[in-house]
DNA sequence: TGACATACATAGAAATGCTATGTATTGTTA
DNA sequence: TAACAATACATAGCATTTCTATGTATGTCA
């Protein structure tokens, strides 16, 4: 079965920015390291990818800016900015926050 | 800084399903079970989780039945059903699935 | 008898996610 | 050189989801 929407849609933040935290990156390269680092598991719609960059960009949480690739094709590179890595370690927290609280549930008895 | 909306919202159902697991329970209870295994960090409003259980009880994860406290109150108490514990070993491994991906993509760097 | 904790319920407002669709360029292969 | 595939970005607005706000009722304690 193919992970759950509300969760791929939980953790695309977090993964974008620590894409971004391991280089600068654009858009369609983006969606190949995922699909890459997650073994195949996510394979996210460029359609879903952009907007998310966009409300990154508006949150500041990220920047943009143009380069022209040796192809000679347009690519729109992001880098994280030091609020989307304050960001990124904070979600990260999160996450590990929650898996930990569900794992203490993990067998627990009733007093 | 409280954990964020989305996150909250994943996690709700394998909570849910974990301490159902452990035993049977109802919503008010419920409540307050994810407090004390959240330390506090998860303060979930009764009117939202009451809707949760009605949609996992539709989808036959959980099953009810209503019974009578010593104290006269009556209590509609949850079981976990054999397609619920299916769906928590599904959801548990998403979680895990997920939180290995965002592992793997700490501190990796491009080829 | 008033205040508070316990206990459940639901309409529908509000927020969100992302599908579907569009544009354009470069590379390939038939 | 035509057709197709891959690369690359953009967004309107539909569809879905969430859960806030509100309502009801009972037991307990001061």
């Amino acid at each position: 079965m193919a992970l759950p929407k509300d969760l791929v849609a939980a953790s695309a933040t977090p993964l974008i920015l620590s894409i971004l935290h391991n280089g600068d990156s654009y858009g369609y390269d983006i969606i190949q390291q995922v699909r890459e680092f997650s073994g195949g598991e996510l394979e996210w719609a460029d359609g879903m990818l952009y907007p998310i960059l966009h409300r990154l960009e508006k949150k500041q949480f990220i920047e943009s800016y143009w380069e022209k690739a040796e192809s000679g094709r347009k690519r729109k590179y992001y880098r994280i900015s030091k609020g989307g890595l304050e960001e990124l370690v904070q979600q990260r927290n999160n996450w590990e926050k929650l898996s930990q609280i569900l794992q203490n549930l993990k067998g627990k008895h009733h007093v």
